[in-house]
DNA sequence: TTATACTGTAATAATAAATGTTACAGTTAG
DNA sequence: CTAACTGTAACATTTATTATTACAGTATAA
C-alpha cells in the first residue's frame, strides 16, 4: 500500500476536524510531507468526489461529503492504490513450461483475490472510524 | 508482497511437480532469477521445514511435506513477508496534534488487521491449489 | 488592474527498496 | 583431492517512491 492512501485519509481527518478551507501547505506541514504531493493526492480526491478546492488567495480544499459516509474502500479506489500488489514476476510467459509459464498470472489472480478481501474490509471502516481511533 | 513470496511459493511447486532433488541454478532457471536468490528463499524454507537441502555433489533441495498440507499462509510466515505494508509514514510522533502525532499507529495498525485478513484467506489455499489453477 | 496567495500539473532530482552479482567458506560424492 | 553443490556476506544495479523546481491558471482584495 503506497504513502498517497496514509495522505488521503491523514488529510480527510484534518479536513474534517477542522471545518474550515485548508491550503496545501498546511496539510503537508501536518502530514510532514511537501505540498506538490498534497495537491497530487487533494486532486485525485476531487475528482472522487470526496473533496472539494477553491484557487486563488484564501483558497484551498474541503470536504464535500459527510465523513461519517466516506469508507475507506472508496479512498482507496479515489487515489487507485492497492493494498496487495505484486510487482515482480517470476517465471516466463514464453518458456514451454507449465509451471514457468503459468505461475505470474495464477499470482497475480491471487493478488486480486487478496485484494478484495481488503477492499470488503475497508468498506466496513470509515474516516470517522479512523478519528474513533486517534482519540483512544 | 515481495518476489520473495513469489519464488517460494513457484519453487515449492517445482520441487512437487519434479519429486527429485533439484539445484538452485535449475530451480533459478525456471523462476526467472539468479541462484543466490533462490538459495536465499530456500534457506527460509528450510528453517521454516517446508523443505530440506542436501549441499555437495548432487545436491540441491526437496520437498519435506505433503504439498496437498502446505498453505499459503504457511509459506508468508517461512518467508517473512506481508501482503500489505506501509512503508511510508505520515505526520510526526512528536507533534502537539492528535492527528499528525497519532495517524502513523492508526494505519500501521489497519495494515495490521488487513495482514490478518490475507493471511486467513490464504490460509485456505495450498499449493496444490495452484498446481490446481496452473493446469486450467 | 495589479500584486498576492492559492491550485494544477509537468519535468526532473533524490532517496529508498528490491533485485542481481561476485566472492568465497563449508559440505559431500566419487 | 577435485568437482558440484549450499550458505551467506558484501556490494552493485535497477526500479519504485518521494521530493523539488518551475510555471501556468485563478480568485481576492487593495
Amino acid at each position: 500500500m503506497t504513502g498517497e492512501m496514509a495522505i488521503a485519509v491523514h488529510a480527510l481527518v484534518y479536513l474534517d476536524m477542522h471545518a474550515d478551507m485548508i491550503s496545501s501547505e498546511v496539510l503537508a506541514e501536518n502530514v510532514c510531507t511537501n505540498p506538490v504531493r498534497i495537491r497530487k493526492v487533494m486532486s485525485k480526491l476531487k475528482k472522487a468526489g470526496l473533496v472539494d478546492s477553491r484557487e486563488g488567495i484564501d483558497g484551498g480544499y474541503y470536504l464535500r461529503d459527510d465523513v461519517k459516509k466516506i469508507r475507506l474502500s472508496q479512498v482507496m479506489e479515489a487515489v487507485q492504490v492497492e493494498a496487495v500488489t505484486m510487482r515482480w514476476h517470476t517465471g516466463n510467459k514464453e518458456k514451454d513450461c507449465m509451471i514457468s509459464s503459468g505461475m505470474a498470472e495464477v499470482m497475480d489472480g491471487l493478488c486480486g483475490e487478496l485484494n478484495e478481501e481488503c477492499r470488503k474490509y475497508l468498506s466496513g471502516v470509515t474516516i470517522s472510524d479512523i478519528e474513533q481511533r486517534l482519540r483512544l
